[in-house]
DNA sequence: TGTCTATTTGGCTATATTGCCAAATAGACA
DNA sequence: TGTCTATTTGGCAATATAGCCAAATAGACA
């Protein structure tokens, strides 16, 4: 039962993975504002330029951005406009935690 | 310009690295059914105990699930009622990926 | 052609993750 | 108390990831 999902699961997990870094995050956020090359991505990053280029890399290769090579330059932008759609709930998961830490701190007496 | 957002973005990271394997997301399916303990959610994977409970976990340390304690069984469930939601852009990543494989495959004469 | 700029790739080290086994812990119940 | 079951924790080895530097590649343009 779990072995016939399996296949899927790995696929979905493979999206989730590609993201789950805060400067690959960075760079969907950036790309939702429109397609970005890699110095621009650099510099606001502030990381080695090869660095940002392997995040670029696992994104590519993961389905979520694509390349466009212009001169010499190569601009980024998002594959599926719903990309950032998606974050309410990890949203939903961040505030219920503060909150439930808050309720914490009010059963121990203040 | 990006450290003001480093917080944020770590913060989200640190939920979609943990949902980021396929052992997990078979739990977080699981659990949208209804709370499971441990030893069922074992049988189902298919992995060792100490391996399920090590993902549990990583769940509950990310504020995804949370744990139950009756008799000596521990039952969990998820925190957030959306979590599935979320998989919608996720599933669109890997559609447009076939997509554009036929598409590839089609532009190459068939 | 040569040179400059933009980007990618290779190689390396440090660190993190995964999954197993064995041992520890906790509750139920005789 | 002792024993059984359920779960967690520690420890280990194998593998994967992150980020830097240096080198390779590719396009622009003189």
């Amino acid at each position: 039962m779990f072995q016939e999902r399996k296949k899927h699961l790995d696929a979905r997990a493979k999206v989730l993975k590609a993201m789950a870094h805060p400067s690959r995050l960075f760079i969907i956020e950036e790309l939702e504002k429109g397609e970005c090359c890699v110095c621009d991505l650099t510099e606001m990053i502030g990381a080695d330029v090869s660095t940002v280029s392997k995040h670029l890399s696992v994104l590519r290769q993961a389905g979520i951005v694509v390349d466009d090579k212009r001169g010499n330059q190569v601009f980024y932008s998002l594959r599926v406009p719903c990309i950032l759609n998606f974050f309410g709930c990890v949203e939903s998961v961040l505030e219920s935690q503060v909150k439930d830490h808050a309720a914490s701190l009010a059963s121990l007496g203040k």
